[in-house]
DNA sequence: TCTGGGGTCCTAGGACCC
DNA sequence: TCTGGGGTCCTAGGACCC
């Protein structure tokens, strides 16, 4: 008998996670806001019933929205996060192998048989219900290609009940769904060929003007030809749809796990001029950040890159760019030398009259800081570092990132709607309480 | 006025090595 | 005069994901 993939994913995760503390916002129509309330990135069912599209920046819809009652929230990533985490802890009980995917989602694996395997999944499904007040939904089959698709009846049908199998395998085992099947059939020859996993934007314009306008053309695709024409990636994408497995490698990065590179990057709240210390600031903030996170995949670094830009003041103005990356002489994940080599690296490189909009740090060429130590280069570095990293991170984790930094991310005044400065950092308006991860925020229940 | 952030994999091409 | 072949590693850029 053939194993399941078995995949969870919260329905409108950021807006069901705003309704778990403030129930009376249930079946209203909500929607989340990006950093600095840029734009809408979660829509509750009934906001997306009222037409509110994904990606529209809030401004444009703002007042329309109001006459139409919907409510809107700044992004409470702590919220998220905390959320996020226990969902997962929940569902990793109940199946093999989970793999986190991203914030909402996880893929599980079955060996259980397909009757069974329903069975634990809607368990799995009350579970989390009950438990955390977040709806799963939840696909049942061979691939993961095919679970993506099929999991849309678990999220769109309300008569399945939250979750969805791939059509064949109702009831017999997991590789019959490998077998022709007009159900099958129907269900690929309705998904657009946008709507395949793997599938961008890009590719499916090539695809389409190709003669392949559904996962069902592509599914009998010739894979030679693709992999040819297009990728050894869609060529795996057609076995999937066929029912073959092609395992992937993890792809998730939280609870340590080592990614190959590290990103930290923001808009500001409001333009910053070319001369402005902020600038050096926001570098420092990200530097640390960043190393945080390399300190807790156990990771050094040897490459700092920092970056700056700024807004296009035409269509066709590029607007302003500035990038370096400096080599660290030893790698590193002291929070000192990276934020010197961050900022460093743009001084006297950005133009005194333009307008920057956003900033960022990369840390690359990562290797694992246990086995760089060993080394002859490792033993002849400063090791005494550490501890200043591991410093911070305790005050962070106990008090907040707002409440200790170094050089120019020094103390800074803290405000619940501003994320670090009060100057440049993140604008959230909106913000709910961080109920799950701030003592002050803690929800408040009346006994009657 | 205002439009997110952080990852992944693949491919091509150059440097380098034996 | 004639000037190899096969491998690895690294990087930048493109496409995709949530």
């Amino acid at each position: 008998m053939r194993d399941a993939v078995v995949l969870a994913d919260a329905d409108n995760f950021f807006a069901s996670c705003e309704t778990v503390f403030h129930p009376a916002l249930r079946g209203r129509p909500l929607v989340v806001l990006s950093n600095n309330d840029g734009c809408v990135v979660s829509r509750s069912a009934a906001a997306k019933a009222l037409g509110l599209a994904n990606g529209v920046p809030w401004f444009v819809i703002r007042d329309q929205a109001s006459r139409l009652g919907v409510v809107a929230r700044s992004s409470n990533y702590e919220l998220y996060a905390s959320l996020s985490r226990r969902m997962m802890i929940l569902m990793s009980h109940f199946f093999a192998d989970q793999e986190r995917y991203s914030i909402d989602e996880c893929f599980l694996r079955s060996s259980l048989g397909v009757i069974r395997t329903r069975h634990h999944a809607a368990v799995m499904r009350e579970t989390v219900l009950h438990g955390l007040g977040i709806p799963v939904s939840i696909g049942i089959a061979p691939t993961r290609t095919l679970a993506k698709i099929v999991i849309r009846l678990a999220k769109h049908d309300p008569h399945r009940g939250g979750v969805a199998t791939w059509p064949s395998c109702q009831e017999g085992d997991i590789a019959r769904a490998t077998s022709p099947s007009r159900t099958a059939d129907d269900l690929l020859a309705q998904t657009p060929i946008g709507d395949v996993w793997g599938v961008g934007r890009r590719l499916s314009k090539r695809l389409l003007a190709a003669g392949i306008p559904d996962a069902l053309h592509l599914r009998d695709a010739d894979p030679v030809l693709i992999r040819r024409r297009h990728s050894v990636v869609l060529e795996r994408t057609v076995l999937e749809l066929r029912g073959i497995p092609c395992p992937q490698p993890p792809s998730d990065a939280s609870d340590g796990r080592r990614t190959g590179r590290i990103l930290c990057s923001r808009m500001f709240s409001h333009p910053l001029g070319g001369t402005d210390d902020a600038i050096a600031g926001a570098l420092s903030v990200y530097a640390q950040r960043a190393c945080t996170r390399l300190r807790r995949q156990g990771s050094v670094c040897s490459r700092v890159s920092a970056f700056c830009s700024g807004r296009p003041r035409s269509p066709s103005d590029p607007g302003a760019w500035a990038e370096r990356t400096v080599i660290l002489d030893d790698p590193s994940d002291d929070p000192l030398v990276v934020a010197a080599a961050a900022c460093g690296a743009l001084r006297g490189r950005l133009d005194p009259d333009s307008r920057y909009v956003r900033a960022g740090v990369m840390l690359t060429g990562l290797s694992d800081r246990m086995t760089y130590d060993s080394t002859l280069n490792g033993l002849g570095a400063r090791r005494d570092d550490h501890r200043l990293g591991s410093v911070l991170d305790l005050v962070t984790g106990r008090y907040g990132p707002s409440r200790i930094g170094i050089g120019c991310a020094g103390i800074r005044s803290v405000s619940r709607d501003h994320d670090i400065a009060d100057d440049w950092g993140m604008r959230r308006s909106l913000l709910s309480p961080r109920s799950t991860t701030h003592w002050e925020e803690m929800a408040v229940v009346h006994a009657v």
